[in-house]
DNA sequence: AGCCAGGCCCAAC
DNA sequence: GTTGGGCATGGC
């Protein structure tokens, strides 16, 4: 079944999939878009302010939708908020505006940031949906094709290294068996409870975990625990840092401190804004 | 062909 | 505690 919002604001598709936070989204010829999330597949277009969402139902939309798409809070505000901070922010707004940090599965989230590491975008999305085609449970069908959700970590925790040599992870394989067995561990609760830790505790978790630095850590925390302030510096924002702001490349403290001064409670909102500008616009 | 990609691990200082 | 080499794979 197919539900209608109106007076949706503050959101922009394109912005919100192609910024680099989440990798199962495809773009339709009719400028939909389709992709898996939480074992659900949906197809969404916003014109205007009508979001329409087909292939789902009321209840799920209030459960699973609204959190997803961060449809409760004001980016009004936290966007006027932090393009008071600074030209290149303000910059990086008008450029990125619609923009929304989704709230992901943490799981889901865990995996997909450990295939990213020293990969390019293109190749995580083909990693990561070749991994859910392989293992995944059916998610269901749209138009014709098929749709797979992320392998559990139980399933994963049960592969072998032969097992998953199709999907082509490359090293990062031995990663996901390790991190999987960890997570297994204790059925994910502790996985699951870090929305309620502190972020430092949180993140003391994630680094713990096989494939996990604090790059990978930071993505996590800010796009599925809900840790907005977590401020993920890649290399593209180590050229943001440097070309706008004057630190030099290796002074990770540098830009941390930086972006707690500047950004404060958004840091990681703004890191998105500034990631999604820099690379639109590289040099 | 060689460099790069949303870095991390581990050994050597 | 910090630094640097090595790392699978494929796009450009």
């Amino acid at each position: 079944m197919k539900i209608v919002r109106e007076k949706i604001t503050d959101l922009d598709l394109e912005h919100t999939f192609d910024c680099g936070q989440c990798f199962r989204w495809n773009r339709e010829a009719d400028g939909s878009y389709t992709g898996v999330a939480f074992g659900r597949v949906i197809n969404i277009v916003l014109k205007e302010d009508k979001l329409t969402i087909d292939h789902t139902t009321d209840e799920e939309f209030d459960q699973i939708w609204i959190p997803y798409f961060d449809l409760t809070r004001d980016y009004g505000k936290i966007m006027g908020e932090l393009a008071a901070a600074d030209e290149t922010m303000k910059e990086a707004i008008v450029y990125g505006r619609g923009l929304r940090i989704l709230q992901q599965d943490k799981w889901e989230t865990l995996i997909s940031f450990i295939i990213s590491q020293n990969n390019n975008i293109l190749r995580i999305k083909k990693c990561i949906e070749t991994l859910c085609e392989n293992f995944g449970a059916y998610a269901g069908e749209y138009h014709g094709k098929k749709y797979y959700a992320m392998p559990s970590f139980d399933v994963l925790a049960n592969l072998t290294l032969e097992d998953l040599a199709s999907c082509k992870l490359g090293y990062r394989a031995n990663y996901i068996l390790e991190t999987a067995k960890l997570v297994a561990a204790d059925g994910g609760r502790t996985l699951e409870s870090t929305g309620a830790m502190t972020t430092e505790d949180a993140l003391a978790y994630l680094l713990s975990l096989s494939g996990v630095g604090p790059k990978v850590a930071n993505c996590i925390l800010l796009f599925s625990m809900g840790k907005d302030e977590s401020f993920p510096i890649d290399v593209w924002i180590k050229r943001v840092m440097n070309r706008f702001y004057q630190i030099e490349e290796k002074d990770m403290k540098k830009m941390q401190d930086f972006a707690v001064e500047t950004f404060g409670v958004y840091g990681g909102i703004a890191q998105q804004y500034l990631f999604y500008y820099i690379r639109s616009n590289p040099c």
